[in-house]
DNA sequence: GCCAAAGTTTAGCATTGGCTAAATCTATTG
DNA sequence: CAATAGATTTAGCCAATGCTAAACTTTGGC
């Protein structure tokens, strides 16, 4: 091996690692504005037990949360009423939607069962790259029926 | 809507949140493990700086998430010297490395360039279920050129 | 309009996973 | 065999994300 190859190789690993790690921070606000969206569209406000229970965690930690979509200028929101989004929070939601739904329906097109899918593409959605995106809806537009 | 027809979809929408977030607790455990097992394989031994160097963060923070692994019965050391895994250790290694090269090779299939297909496939690897995997393989059997 | 139920917030705690700086140990080399 | 370079550990910090219990506010029914 040449001189200084491992180093490289390492530094090129490890950046597939802290990849990872960043988009692991974005996750729970994608998850966040997504459901928000999800509610406003669907009952016209978002509240917080909604939430909480959708999310699968306690109020208290709901509260927390959207501390910090606030301060990330994602969503606003006054003591004791529903929560909305700002412009941002908008976009990362449509952003969040267009992902999940192509990767839910690629896997669904793969032949995965609906509950699985469902289950996968929440975890999938926010790793996959704009490159492998395109290459999930290329290959729905190949298989549609 | 029936009644509790709102609560029972709220209940199996919170179920993929719960698998994600427990996906992400054994994600970091995995990445480690398959890690050392490389650093054996490839050098016949896994050191701290090493790890490091791979996963791209900084000393002490190796330290600290293998004393928790060790906890967790994965790896065993001695101070100042470097890691081994244990049968549980080996055992989550190779399961991920099984993961990991379906989800890369299915990922080239699909057209993705080797560089992102690395990059997501790190990301991706711990989110797929059984299900899923088998679906790829039979995917890479059926396009294998 | 009052009271109870439902929803929200606060307080306080734990764990995980990062970091830097300083201390300590190991190993190499002169 | 001593000095030094390299590796490891310790100490102490921080932010994120979870929890429960208790306090407070809003709302809906009577």
């Amino acid at each position: 091996m040449p001189q200084g190859t491992r180093k490289k190789a390492a530094r090129l690993r490890s950046a597939a690692f802290r990849r990872v790690r960043a988009d692991h921070q974005s996750e729970l606000a994608e998850d966040y504005v997504e459901m928000i969206a999800d509610l406003i569209d669907e009952r016209g406000e978002a509240r917080g037990t909604d939430i909480a229970m959708r999310m699968g965690v306690a109020n208290a930690t709901v509260v927390k949360t959207l501390k910090r979509l606030q301060d990330s200028g994602l969503v606003t929101q006054e003591p004791y009423r529903s929560v909305f989004l700002t412009g941002d929070g908008w976009k990362m939601a449509e952003d969040g939607r267009r992902k999940h739904k192509v990767v839910e329906s690629f896997l669904l097109a793969l032949g995965i069962s609906e509950q699985q899918a469902r289950i996968d593409s929440e975890g999938i959605e926010h790793h996959v790259s704009e490159e492998t995106l395109k290459a999930m809806a290329r290959f729905l537009v190949r298989n549609r029926t």
